[in-house]
RNA sequence: GGCCUGUUCGUCUAGUGGUUAGGACACAAGGUUUUCAACCUUGCAACAGGAGUUCGAUUCUCCUACAGGCUACCA
């Protein structure tokens, strides 16, 4: 995809497996593997761990990597794009498991296992009910040589579990967490190879880093307790383990793990809902990670010259969608407006499209043209791309008027009919020249004379001309929406209270 | 149950053996203002608890509590 920069060997994977689309915190993953391969010139490989048939969603692929360009990484191997070090999917690897996996046999690294899943389940639960750790007991390690070939040929289903050495002290360095050291005698002889042929995770992940030369595994904490298990097959085939980089979880705003009950998790959501993609890395590298005290927006560049794994926290965070919004905002006023208008024009016709209870006007004004001259005055007050319909939908549609909108006037010491009747006067001679200074001088000088503040002014006009209590700048919005319409909104609503 | 990990404002975080423990979001008040925002000012608010080491611990060690992860022929 792009040439490296230098040949330094830094090799980091992002390594999802399709159940759906790309969420929160396997954004985070990805873009911290993406910041290490750029930052260092080193190679991102991503690999499709799909050995799980069952919750396996071909669609899910695409839709990950998607998003993944959509928020602005690229990688250097994969699917489709090639490499050296292919396949990159994992069930186009089968055979490099099994071959693997009966390398280790022979080497008696590894043994075959006729238990069945149903038996162990027992076993397992009646350990449990008597608050006892379970812990295979190695029955079939010591099957004879032929009675193994027998049950085989006879086609009774069998696994493979690798042989854990007895009473080892297994350690690793992570770079975020320190030292780590298990004793072996906590690990089970685990199934490398299913009865059904496919690998398990904590086997393949291994074999495939190694063979794929990953140099730092940059992944979840969630997998921290599993790395002492793949030490184990990088012991078993003789293979130096790599740099480890376990990452803090993202949790949900009530500190449990994050899922739809705390609102949008996947990336693919939040791009709907009008988050810009630079909004939400900017967001998501800083759930365990800073890089000063202070700074808190980072571009892309930023991101890459500034980041650095001695960094990374070991905390896991809550997510809050407050300040994702906030970010957006932020992100969205620095946003240049062609590009912004752009995104607006989208939204704002989408909406207009698929909300079958508006009524759209006949010949209407340009929507192009319209969102150009409002843009500049609503960018400041949304939060998302998707809000402006709500800023913007009026100029096309006809207003209705809520019950508590035509009975606003009612209790208020202001006579609003008298007010709008001087209003329209004020507004018809300005039909050649209806701008928004105009508008306005027209209007405060209307102020002065009925003694009235501009402010109760606006208010008036602003529920008859758009039918809320808020809109955009009032007379700029007089202006896009002309003289004509203005005058006629106004009657309208003066029909409604009278 | 066993194993592993974590704990600084409500949230994201900075930080150090001696600091008025800093910033950001949120919240509150004020300013600006045609509404709402944006913007500016100010405020609120934290070192989980207990022992120990030390002249001195938020910082180092241990224990407890709480939280999370792993303990599958899921990944």
């Amino acid at each position: 995809m792009n040439n490296k920069i230098s040949d330094n060997n830094i090799r980091v994977r992002f390594a999802p497996s399709p159940t759906g689309f790309l969420h929160i915190g396997s954004a985070r993953t990805a873009l911290f593997n993406w910041l290490y391969a750029r930052k260092t010139g080193g190679s991102l490989i991503v690999r499709i761990e799909d050995t799980d048939i069952k919750r396996h969603q071909e669609e899910a692929i695409d839709l990950i990597m998607q998003s993944l360009k959509w928020l602005g990484m690229e990688w250097d191997e994969g699917p489709g794009t090639g490499g050296d070090f292919g396949p990159y999917r994992q069930s186009e690897r089968l055979d490099i498991y099994t071959e693997n996996a009966h390398r280790l046999i022979e080497e008696k690294k590894a043994y075959i296992c006729f238990c069945s899943p149903g038996d162990l389940a027992k076993e397992r639960e009646l350990c449990q009910k008597n608050g006892k750790a379970f812990k295979y007991d190695r029955k079939c390690l010591s099957l004879p040589q032929e009675e193994i070939s027998e049950r085989k040929d006879r086609g009774e289903p069998y696994a493979i579990r690798l042989l854990v050495p007895e009473n080892k002290v297994l350690e690793f360095d992570d770079i975020v967490y320190g030292k780590i050291s298990v004793n072996s005698n906590t690990i089970e002889d685990y199934i490398i190879i299913r009865s059904n042929g496919l690998p398990t995770y904590n086997y393949s992940v291994a074999v495939d880093d190694a063979l794929m030369k990953i140099t730092h595994i940059i992944r979840g904490e969630d997998h921290l307790s599993n790395t002492p298990k793949q030490l184990l097959v990088y012991n078993a085939m003789e293979i130096a383990p790599p740099e480890f980089i376990h990452l803090p979880m993202i949790l949900g705003s009530d500190g449990h793990k994050l899922s739809k009950r705390h609102g949008s998790i996947s990336i693919e959501a939040y791009r709907e809902e009008g988050f810009l993609p630079g909004a939400i890395v900017n967001y998501i590298a800083l759930l365990g990670w800073a890089y000063d005290e202070k700074t808190t927006i980072f571009s892309l560049p930023d991101l890459i010259s500034k980041f650095s794994l001695e960094n990374i926290n070991k905390k896991s965070s809550r997510f809050d969608y407050q300040k994702l919004l906030w970010m957006n905002g932020n992100y969205i006023r620095e946003l240049d407006e062609s590009t912004l208008e752009e995104l607006i024009i989208k939204e704002v016709s989408a909406y207009l499209d698929s909300e079958k209870d508006l009524k759209r006007f006949q010949d209407g004004p340009d929507i192009g043209e319209t969102i150009k001259k409002i843009t500049p005055h609503i960018k400041e007050r949304v939060k998302t791309v998707k809000e402006s319909s709500e800023w913007i939908s009026p100029f096309f549609t006809i207003i209705e008027y809520d019950p508590d909108m035509r009975d606003y006037f009612n209790n208020k010491a202001l006579d609003a009919v008298s007010v709008l009747n001087k209003i329209i006067s004020t507004l018809e001679p300005l039909r050649s020249r209806f701008l928004s200074s105009d508008i306005e001088s027209s209007l405060r000088d209307l102020s002065e004379e009925l003694g009235l503040n501009l402010r109760k002014i606006a208010e008036v006009i602003r529920i008859a001309i758009w039918g809320k209590k808020v809109s955009p700048p009032l007379f700029v919005t007089m202006e896009i929406l002309g003289h004509d319409l203005t005058i006629n909104r106004i009657r309208d609503y003066l029909k409604i209270i009278t």
